[in-house]
DNA sequence: CTGAAAGCGCTAACAC
DNA sequence: GTGTTAGCGCTTTCAG
């Protein structure tokens, strides 16, 4: 092929502009930087023109060594596979757009240690804020950057725990879990269930072992004994993609309505592991609602569309990620420095056709 | 409050890193690098120690500076709510992984003017290879990047039609769409079905066109004249999120049911849209696959767990992903400089309960 | 085998 | 109003 070989460019740089313009880098940084307040409108004019001409990209490189921020955020959320995540990170985004942010999504797949090494890399190019989605039940390693003066949002984990001085930098959001697992658990209950099942992957997060808290403090009010054999747990696989959600939600309603300790309804630790625990529930031949019951927690867009729609605890994570990102940013630019605090969430119990009184 | 106060320290520098060890920035950058082959073993001990010591983390943004690249790939992606994205971006993460290249998520939400401003902000944070998953009509914007040395994949379109000397450079892949279309389209035929719907949002990806070919081409074999009364492209709505994408479906199943041209089969545009499709089949009083059969596109997860499993044309992104971005860091290393080329990969039908032959 | 020095592109004092 | 200058933290010749 006899084509004009593609040479890249040497990048265009701001001396090159100032070149052009006949005027000094310095000015043309200013114009950069919005500070033409009281820059002779020709220079500028000239600038611009340079600029156009040159088709000049500024270095955020650059810039970011100089000042030591870049204006980016970090997302560090369990799994994009999970729509739930998706959708949030989306809220993240739309809120960081309007401040004139940029996210940088990091899938860390539940994993601590790679949410370690993003949260590093993040560091490392210039990220000073950044968003847990995933609560790790130990902050340890966060707190190292902390210190640094990495400024933090985690959502989904009450953070009461930690030494007072970092939590006063740091903000944390969720819905109340143990809530939300109770409602679920007590609208199982109303119905008229007696033997209710608890589907999960490994409790590895705060989170989840608030929902499960809800779920045997709802038991316990109603008189009934908890039975560990209703509690279903993931334990053989180490590997906890959001991927696996449904797998492991169709294997554990399987397992649970197959054993001896066969029950009525289930609760399940999110919307993934529900859907996979309706078709679980399907395989054995049974039918969801009349045969058993079942309950999710997210209510991701699906839950909706899916036969049967599927009851479900909602986070109404949009309402909550907006005000917190806006206040992330507000502490990277300085312009705020109240002490962080952490923000509890009521859960709203969304009722479909999935649960119905037993037979 | 009366705690310590946190304060952000000094960041440690290769400079102090360099005292602390009695030797020069230049020998720890060495370390740093691998250039260890000369080293005295006593030299890299005491660099070692003070490293850990001082707790030194490099500057990535300091090193990028320097030399221009940062082992990060972008990634922009239509939407990350929809989970085939979710799992598209986990399986190019996993490929970079393995090559210690981190990936930079962007989502631009079928919005070609974001898309370019993420291009932008990548190109000018040091990244130099991004993958494309979506695949907007026109390349063009991108090409200007391409010029100045930015390695680009191309994911779901053939670039056939854009000028050879930047072709010889960028690589892409794709499943046939076209074909895709065509089988989906000619299953339905084959079923007995006559009269199709197409479903689609606005048609603004090589890939949403070739589909829509297929699906013409089927037709046309089978002798039936195309009614453009079946084929439903939503168009009021600008904002076209994958949120939505369950939405839109849903909606246009109805209108397409309820019209004058009323159908007993609809083909999709995605799996999002046939599973709204589906749940605006319930809407109507009607069943699935009784009254109205549904092909989706792409196979997401929920397509086999939903009731009924879905029958869909699959795309194998993970087998089409992993060596093209093995390529694209070959190339960005220098490891490869044949001429890009394009890839078509063959998509695969799976059928499931969605489908049946009509009344 | 190790060190000194220049400079990547930009910003922010501080002069003029 | 605009220009000069000194780095940000690192890498990379090139001397020693």
């Amino acid at each position: 092929m006899v084509g004009r070989v593609v040479m890249p460019t040497r990048p265009i740089t701001i001396q090159d502009v100032a070149l052009l313009a006949q005027t000094s880098p310095s000015t043309v940084s200013n114009l950069l930087n919005g500070r033409v307040g009281r820059m002779r409108s020709e220079t500028r004019a000239r600038i611009e023109r340079a600029m156009n001409e040159l088709d000049y990209r500024p270095s955020q490189v650059a810039r970011q060594l100089r000042t030591g921020q870049a204006p980016i955020l970090g997302l560090i959320i369990p799994s994009v596979a999970n729509p739930f995540w998706g959708a949030f990170a989306q809220s993240v985004e739309a809120a960081a757009r309007v401040r004139g942010y940029q996210v940088f999504l990091c899938d860390a797949e539940r994993d601590p240690e790679q949410e370690l090494r993003y949260a590093e890399s993040l560091w490392s190019h210039g990220v000073r804020g950044v968003i847990f989605g995933s609560s790790p039940l130990s902050l340890d390693h966060v707190l190292g950057f902390v210190e640094r003066g990495l400024r933090v949002v985690v959502f989904d984990r009450d953070i009461g725990d930690i030494d007072p001085a970092m939590r006063s930098i740091i903000d944390s959001i969720s819905v109340d879990n143990e809530c939300g697992g109770r409602m679920a658990t007590e609208h199982l209950l109303d119905l008229g269930h007696r033997r209710l099942g608890f589907l999960s992957g490994p409790l590895r997060t705060a989170s989840r072992l608030e929902r499960l808290e809800g779920y045997r403090c709802a038991l316990g009010k109603a008189g009934i004994a908890p039975d560990p054999g209703l509690i279903w747990q993931e334990t053989a696989n180490e590997n906890f993609g959001d991927v696996e959600g449904f797998e492991l939600g169709r294997l554990g309603a399987r397992e649970l309505l197959r054993g001896p300790a066969s029950c009525t309804a289930l609760f399940a630790i999110n919307d993934m592991y529900a859907l996979g625990a309706c078709a679980g529930v399907r395989d054995l031949g049974l039918r969801v609602p009349e045969d058993v019951s079942i309950v999710g927690f997210d209510d991701i867009p699906f839950a909706e569309i899916s036969q049967p729609p599927l009851t479900t605890v909602r986070q109404p994570f949009r309402e909550m990620m907006v005000p917190v990102v806006t206040l992330l940013i507000d502490r990277l630019q300085g312009a705020n420095d109240e002490p962080g605090e952490h923000v509890t969430v009521a859960p709203e119990l969304v009722l479909r056709a999935s649960t119905a009184p037993p037979r």
